[in-house]
DNA sequence: ACCTGAACACCGTTCAAGT
DNA sequence: ACCTGAACACCGTTCAAGT
């Protein structure tokens, strides 16, 4: 992907500003993730990263790249961990996808907030985004071959589940969930996530 | 809610503020809807909207419910429309809210875009969103009674409702959805709420 | 080849001063 | 009581100039 050979002054700035990027945002949230913090953190000028990036939305995409790379991640890491009991594999993807929302809501909000939006043209943003929900599809595809999920067009059944996870997850981010109590909201997160699968059942 | 009265320079400069700002977002989008730019379409210095408003959120607020008002009203209109064949009261619900997000993306964005996560102590935000979701609630008992839904938690069943109809909305204008032609998004749609009616069927 | 500093056109917010 | 103008501390982006 990136250039990481040794560059003249810094060394890599183009990871420096990548990684002081993921920082800023963990830390103090989209609203506070500037270009100009982001030089800073890294130790260069406000006008270096325009070396390595074309503007800002191109280093924000690059970090909601990385976001989607660490979600399908986290996926195939569930189907590794339900290989052998396929039942459980489709609501504990989806349930993945709310944790990943809910844990690293940064992230989820730069992700969905707007930038691929906005970047009709990034091919490399858009691939990530595919990425992840191909792994949605695959689980669709495991769950119908044993029969727990009818048969039919698996990404037209996978866009019904991925939009189930995507809603519970936005709306418990933004705070729009009937949540009083601790648990509340992985209780109506998996009630939702049982109703999708009475939905899609054979 | 707002005082209605003609004051002193401006006639009413509080609801002007939130015409212009309406006026901005629905022909610049969210992006463009700065105070100082809303100041000026309201013809007046960019310090005037500091004694109307508390700042700029403040400001988004008040857009934002009055998003909620219009999505509600569309809900209960939806509600009148399907009086007499609630059979399809649930997925016109559904498809209404899908509808709203799409053809007032702005202040879609606007009304989940983080503003009430921003905003915990805005009560009038908080209500706003809570009127939009008993129409959901309603739809959703109105359908238990003839059959349609099974009995259960009323909130549980809107919850995910919500969440399905959220899901769609947000990833189509995002982007996110496979939609190479013209009349995809509104197959994808439908079918989502196709697969939600099976789920939550008695 | 890569980075800096000054500059431009913007922000949100505050505050003394005007009517 | 309501509004203005100047001011402060920020932005994103550009560009000549430095090494």
């Amino acid at each position: 992907m990136s250039k990481s050979t040794t560059s003249y002054h810094h060394g890599d700035l183009h990871n420096a500003l990548i990684q002081a990027g993921l920082s800023v945002l963990e830390t103090d949230g989209e609203a506070a993730l500037t270009l100009r913090k982001v030089a800073r953190v890294a130790g260069v000028s406000h006008a270096a990263p325009y070396r390595h990036f074309a503007d800002k939305n191109a280093l924000l995409s690059v970090i909601a790249q990385q976001g989607f790379s660490k979600l399908t991640e986290a996926m195939q890491a569930v189907h590794t961990q339900y290989a052998d009991s396929p039942v459980q594999l489709l609501p504990e993807i989806g349930s993945c996808y709310i944790r990943f929302g809910i844990e690293n809501a940064a992230y989820f909000q730069l992700m969905f907030g707007g930038l691929l939006r906005a970047n009709h043209e990034d091919e490399a943003l858009r691939a990530a985004g595919e990425a992840t929900f191909a792994e949605v599809v695959r689980a669709i595809t495991i769950s119908q071959k044993i029969g727990l999920v009818r048969d039919g067009d698996a990404v037209e059944l996978a866009t019904t589940a991925w939009a189930m996870a995507h809603g519970i997850a936005a709306l418990l981010l933004e705070d729009m969930l009937a949540v009083h109590q601790q648990g509340d909201g992985e209780l109506l997160a998996r009630q939702a996530l049982q109703n999708l699968m009475l939905g899609l059942r054979a």
